[in-house]
DNA sequence: CTTTCTAATGTTATATTATTACATAATGTT
DNA sequence: AACATTATGTAATAATATAACATTAGAAAG
């Protein structure tokens, strides 16, 4: 095995191609450009996208079962994310603000309940699309 | 057909099951709980869903692939949502906080792009399983 | 270096979630 | 009445995700 940081092969490959990726990935998809490299089955996409997700080097957009790649060093480890999806050409680009996050991370609710994590999509149309 | 703000009676149906439930409800669960009512098929329940998705009645958390009844008439008809989720018991609650609406509503980013639609998941654990 | 433990992998099958396509019926609009 | 729009019914299939089990590779400990 290996230290924390580093990835195991079926990671590295599938977040090697996240990561190049211009646009959020899906699962089969993924599968799909990866056949190639000995990655056979859906289990082993699911496995590595899993960790990768755990360790905060790719996040999921939920509302569109796809992955994209971390480049914000300061959501860390997957905890407190935040996007912006344009809703014509489902362009997604990952939120870095200090304010939006540190709102975010003090929130508490009715209860004086705090969160240990949070996910944020908001929704509009990019520039391009304008 | 009828006015906007009446349902159809799939869409009732469907509803009013949602209203009642204590907790989000998959769509397949909903199609087993509707069949003795004569909805037989995962479209109809899908088309019911979108609908009342559509105007407010309902809300989908993305994360857990499940929708539960809005409970709160200041989410502006589905565009402006914040949920709070325990990871242990799965229980969902509406978030609904003057100011965080506001604050998100009027989130600008960097390139000073206004969004016209956000949802938002916190997760953590509630009173009951602390 | 050998034993032991754990994380990752490989493989098959299956479960769960969601949509396409096409036909019909009901309602709204003029 | 004629037309447009929205909802429904039904069958088939696509897309997303997990269960179960066997094996392998590396880490940890003596
Ligand atoms: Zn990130
Ligand atoms: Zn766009
Ligand atoms: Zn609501
Ligand atoms: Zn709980």
């Amino acid at each position: 095995m290996q230290k924390q940081t580093l990835l195991t092969k079926n990671q590295q490959i599938i977040f090697d191609l996240i990561d190049r990726s211009p646009e959020p990935m899906k699962a089969y998809s993924i599968l799909f450009n990866v056949q190639k490299k000995g990655i056979k089955a859906p289990l082993q996409v699911y496995r590595a996208l899993d960790k990768l997700v755990e360790i905060g080097k790719i996040h999921k957009i939920e509302s569109r079962n796809a992955f994209i790649a971390c480049h914000n060093s300061s959501c860390q480890v997957a905890k407190a994310t935040a996007f912006s999806i344009c809703e014509i050409c489902e362009k997604v680009t990952e939120i870095s603000s200090a304010g939006l996050s540190k709102y975010l991370a003090n929130f508490k609710d009715k209860d004086g309940m705090k969160y240990s994590k949070y996910n944020l999509e908001f929704f509009g149309l990019c520039k391009k699309c304008r």
